[in-house]
DNA sequence: GTAAGAACTTGATCTAGATCAATTATTACA
DNA sequence: TGTAATAATTGATCTAGATCAAGTTCTTAC
């Protein structure tokens, strides 16, 4: 009985199952706990890493929202990705000496600061610590290997829907409500990252709302058609057409 | 001198230093050899593993070029990769039970299959393996991401350029010419890969010739100005508008 | 509580690139 | 070596979404 309660450990977080030290047992976690920095929590804005700082450590966001961004050749920031509680930052900076994104506290942010050096000295000894860090990188890849076909594909309202289907589910995932959240990104962050005018974010908003799919209030959106969101390509498509043109 | 020079190994493979025995010593290069299976070439369009195949393994290329495509939510086929020798296919799959995509020999294929079980054994005794392993992930994750800002961002001219610029820095790694290539993938492959129409991907090949940037015949791509092709985005975009309209 | 600035919405117009259609090159195969 | 079949180019037209412009609503700080 050496810990107290109120200190955070891998042991005691409500995310450890779909977080790093998924099927870890309690001494193997006790020994990541080891390796792990706390700090303090970061507020709206403020960056945990920026783009050119020498890599040291990748983050398991605790709480909050975190936004990954890079300067394009224009120089523009473009953004990369939205991370919840319980996914990993940094990951795409191992191969190299420096972060080559930074990242941005959309709210007030608790994080987990876990150096590389000493994370991956660790996986040679937990096998299962090892395949998680893997597993989370493979479905890094994947996910954005599906945010690609997003991006070439599809159609403003299938941008959309696709992205409020996958906030959907993250937030389902963390055992909040599937159906109705707070966006915690401006429509401009949602527009940057789906490559669409602020403007058209906008319309695509309600323009779904007056299809009945979703309810917007600002930055609070239920999901009141689940299934019409997510097919929003084919019959969906087919139907909005012969609903509003004919 | 018990191996045979024509039995090909890691030791005696020219792609050594840019794939996974990159700093691996002699000894620990038998140790990765041991649990790689050879197989025979792939012939153009034949599939190394299928969407939906149990995953097993993950494949190293060795020789010819590789596609990786996924069928979307409209049932399309979309490309969302392709591999040069020395580089890893399925890293993608690894975190689930069956392959996520399919992948398919643009040419004559060779590849080395590398069993995902044995080499997450050999990688906790590897450090040097392991590393390389995260190394390669997180290097597709970054280029990933640098797609998607393509995809999200720019013009199709940009595009175009980004996709040939890219080639040509893959092909220079492997000491081939880098200003001088013949296109493996047809134009509707790259329409596909860019989320371009081919009559657009054929359109921008022609203008960007046109621009004396550079030359195309068929499939053989030759870039007279590096520089230029790189920048078509701010100073290339206003000095064609000044060169062509004004 | 309110003033100033963000953030968001809506409308009008313009354009890059999609789509449709036809022609010309390549490639593959008998 | 000739001929389908396939791939690539070019032209004409159409449209989704960008851009420009003008409100409106929400934040935040004093």
């Amino acid at each position: 009985m050496n810990a107290p309660m109120n200190i955070h450990t891998c042991g005691n977080c409500g995310l450890a199952t779909m977080c790093l030290p998924l099927a870890l047992t309690q001494p193997e976690m006790t020994q990541l706990d080891g390796i792990i920095k706390k700090s303090a929590p970061y507020r709206r804005g403020e960056s945990i890493f920026r783009q050119g700082d020498a890599f040291t450590s990748i983050y398991a966001v605790r709480a909050g929202m975190v936004k990954s961004t890079v300067i394009n050749a224009r120089g523009e920031e473009q953004i990369t990705g939205f991370y919840f509680p319980g996914e990993l930052v940094g990951l795409n900076s191992l191969h190299e000496d420096f972060y080559s994104g930074t990242s941005i506290a959309l709210e007030t942010v608790s994080v987990c600061e876990i150096p590389f050096v000493k994370l991956d000295e660790l996986s040679a000894l937990l096998p299962e610590l090892r395949r998680q860090l893997m597993r989370q990188m493979s479905q890094e890849i994947s996910d954005e290997q599906n945010m690609m076909l997003v991006l070439a594909k599809t159609s403003a309202e299938e941008k959309l829907g696709n992205f409020l289907i996958r906030l959907s589910l993250r937030f389902k995932r963390l055992g909040f409500s599937a159906t109705q959240f707070r966006l915690t990104m401006s429509r401009v962050d949602i527009g940057n990252y789906l490559g669409l005018a602020v403007e058209t974010v906008s319309r695509t908003f309600t323009k779904l709302q007056h299809r009945g799919v979703i309810k917007v209030e600002g930055k609070e959106v239920a999901i009141l058609d689940m299934e019409g969101l997510a097919c929003l390509n084919d019959t969906g498509e087919e139907r909005a057409k012969v609903l509003n043109l004919v």
